[in-house]
DNA sequence: TATTAGGATATGT
DNA sequence: ACATATCCTAATA
């Protein structure tokens, strides 16, 4: 049990279609075979596969309908020592992550908000598994984690979604062996959870799967004297959410979606680049609207504050 | 109060 | 010429 949800007020919407990652085929299968439903009924104690994980996201997200991005104030804060795992993943904004690429007004309101809910969950997903590698620190490919790296791993899951303590069921085992392992040896383990640890460990296969597609082509502006410019600079902090994740992150990195957390201290690094120590958010601002002239960047359809789009991701 | 949009003008390379 | 940087008014959240 120990769902980390205190229950659905709001019945989500029926189906969950997640955008075609890695991370889709995990997530559906860890829900026990069968399609994505979502019975309006409240789940008691759903099957349990990533029954409480994902009831988890969808409970914030839909405790505050229309308010997302509204300033996630339970959001971690900016020097926090990573003592602990941050809390039950936390949810702030991006709601308006995906779906809008309206394919010839075939899909309904409910659909739109479906895919930017699944774009949104599966960014989540990721920032957490990223904020799991930076705390553990062990790579986010679990096939390349020593046994140590297994325990701490099986630890923190235990911890973050409140399972049962699986104890020494796993000692011993590298990554890879863990990886090889079916769901079923899974529950030869750990019979209370070894089902839901196989599927979470599945979703950090996967993650690699989609993290890999993605994170090719870059700027790297670090060589050539050419002056940097601004989106180039936007480009290079999002590269590197662990340092600075807290100011400037990706909503959806697919559609190249950012919002900037912490307007000032971006404008401090750019003013630092730029040797504008009088550089503030009002003029940078200023900078990036030029851009929507340009075909640079753009509002998300969605407009949000603090939220940008570049318009040619990849 | 902070953010957003966009005009006008200045500045550095 | 170009890409901002600076400054500003008005609208919006």
């Amino acid at each position: 049990m120990g769902s980390a949800s205190p229950g659905l007020s709001a019945p989500p919407p029926s189906r969950l279609l997640l955008p075609d990652t890695g991370l889709r085929n995990s997530l559906e299968k860890g829900s026990g075979a069968e399609r994505r439903v979502w019975s309006p009924s409240p789940p008691a104690t759903p099957e349990q596969g990533l029954s409480a994980f994902y009831l988890s996201y969808f409970d914030m997200l839909y405790s505050e309908e229309g308010t997302w991005g509204g300033k996630g104030p339970v959001e971690e804060d900016q020097e926090e020592a990573p003592k602990e795992p941050e809390q039950c993943p936390i949810i702030d904004s991006q709601a308006q992550g995906a779906g809008l690429d309206y394919s010839p007004g075939n899909l309904t309101l409910e659909e739109h908000s479906l895919e930017q809910v699944q774009s949104m969950v599966v960014g989540e997903v990721l920032k957490d598994i990223e904020t799991a590698c930076k705390l553990l620190n062990i790579t986010a490919d679990p096939s390349d984690w020593s046994p140590g790296n297994v325990q701490k791993w099986l630890l923190w899951t235990e911890h973050q979604y409140r399972l049962p303590s699986v104890g020494k069921a796993f000692q011993e085992l590298g990554g890879k062996e863990l990886c090889a392992m079916s769901e079923e040896q899974f529950r030869q383990r750990s019979p209370l959870c070894g089902d839901i640890l196989h599927a979470h460990l599945d979703i950090w296969k996967s993650a690699v799967e989609s993290e890999e597609t993605w994170n090719d082509s870059e700027v790297d502006s670090s060589c050539s004297g050419q002056p940097i410019h601004l989106w180039q600079f936007l480009k290079e902090l999002l590269l590197k959410p662990h340092s600075y994740g807290r100011f400037i992150r990706w909503l959806n990195k697919e559609k190249g979606i950012f919002k900037i957390e912490d307007s000032a201290q971006v404008a401090r690094l750019w003013g630092i680049r730029k040797n504008r120590p009088a550089m503030n958010y009002d003029k940078l601002s200023r900078s990036i609207r030029q851009y929507y002239k340009k075909g640079i960047i753009r509002k998300p359809d969605i407009s949000q504050r603090l939220v940008y789009q570049f318009v040619h991701p990849v």
